[in-house]
DNA sequence: AACGCCGTTCCTATATTTGAAACGGCATGC
DNA sequence: GCATGCCGTTTCAAATATAGGAACGGCGTT
């Protein structure tokens, strides 16, 4: 483990997470490093264009250079450019937003959508996080983890509100019905008024790659509706996972 | 300047740069560094979520961390929030492709972005770079950029097609003329067959941070219509400016 | 069976990082 | 108008984390 970077790493992460530029003084006292430390590997950052220091010649942040890279990342991705004419397709026909998402830590991480044109509509940016276990897109995702992440997210369960599922063992169970019928719904888990459907999209080797999923206001998704929301997007991530090269 | 930081930087843009997974000692070939110092390097990235190994055990790639945090930094500059609006208000209207632009290192980069919804459209997608000198999106970027930078343009300066600006010279000349009007366009000066209009955006402080564009088909844009688009794009940019704090 | 390449681990000389201290600039408060 | 405090920046000797050659075990090819 090189220190070092590993300072930089945390450099890049606080500078990324502040909204607004931020002092060499500031980040030595937030992350405990040596004043001179954050000074010379800022100094660094921004040799190499990934940070900038203010016009005000005191407080730094960082560039679009980290972007850019990150676009370069998805772009390389096969995932997001199979899925992006589904998504698309899905949320024409459906009038309801559609999304694309990847298991990321112990979240689940929204990488690509399309939205809704309804006045009323999901607000969940590029870049969200859901929680993995509170919601039909990260349970889909959940399911097809590996032992120890899924026993780690039933023991760390919590509901969020009183809707769905409320218990650890309720949770496993739902786990294990989505691995029998390869999709899942939830409605007023996550946050109240909002219901969704995903289904696990797989790749070339059979791992379960990320979740396509349809969501919109509870409002408009009765049980039927979202009944058939699971199946369309069931449809797509068949889709995508044959566009993959997935074979089963 | 931090020597480790350096080349992890190095390694970083490396598996961005590659579109699929990188051997430990590829990536040390490539970049001249020795195999053990990849090895800890990766692991470290590895460790910290930006990189993981693929299934087969062998080769590496970088995660959609990077993306993440680099959505952050757009989430975070005050620019691409306040021209979104304007963005889509202008595609509308005028029915061609606007887009969001700002300088980074010696080109243009296109950070935001609403398509054209005609058969016939530009395809550049987010993230993408043009040649500063060579289109009305970088020279009005240009126009405001320091001497050295603009010094540097001017000498580096080739044209691309055998329209428009052709010399040093007439780009020298054009970036004043863009000074005093506040404004550009260009046609088939990148491309053949593409044209284009706009205009910069200040932020509170007066300094210019992007340029608002409004690009389409040669085709499609006559000298008027072209002439319009770009009184559009000042109107845009200067709303944009107010929205940003900037007084004059 | 031998070879070559892979990712990984080990180890020590050494080059790099570290962090306290001091500098000059700037604002604030007395 | 002086003193104080915080800022980003620079310096430098001591400490240490890094570098990189060598070797390991695994794997596929020859």
């Amino acid at each position: 483990m090189s220190v070092t970077v590993e300072k930089a790493l945390q450099l890049i992460e606080a500078l990324a997470g502040a909204n607004g530029p931020v002092g060499v003084s500031q980040l030595g006292r937030d992350l405990q490093i040596n004043k001179s430390t954050v000074y010379r590997l800022l100094d660094t950052l921004v040799r190499h264009g990934y940070a900038r220091q203010e016009e005000d010649g005191a407080r730094y942040a960082l560039t679009v250079k980290l972007w850019e890279m990150g676009i370069g990342v998805v772009r390389g991705l096969s995932l997001p450019r199979a899925a992006r004419p589904l998504l698309e397709q899905a949320a024409e026909e459906t009038g309801e937003t559609t999304m694309l998402a990847v298991v990321q830590g112990r979240e689940a991480l929204i990488i690509d959508k399309v939205d809704s044109r309804h006045p009323l509509q999901i607000f969940s940016p590029l870049g969200a996080r859901l929680p993995i276990a509170n919601s039909a897109m990260g349970r889909v995702l959940l399911a097809f983890q590996p032992e120890p992440v899924i026993d780690a997210a039933v023991e760390a369960f919590a509901p969020r509100t009183e809707f769905g599922i409320q218990t650890p063992a309720q949770l496993r169970k739902d786990l294990a019905r989505i691995r029998a019928e390869g999709a899942s719904q939830s409605c007023d888990e996550w946050q109240i008024g909002i219901a969704g459907a995903a289904a696990p999209i797989r790749d070339a080797s059979g791992v379960v790659a990320g979740a396509f999923c349809i969501t919109g206001p509870t409002a408009r998704l009765c049980e039927d509706k979202l009944s058939a929301l699971r199946t369309r997007c069931l449809e797509a991530s068949r889709t995508i996972s044959q566009l993959l090269g997935y074979a089963g």
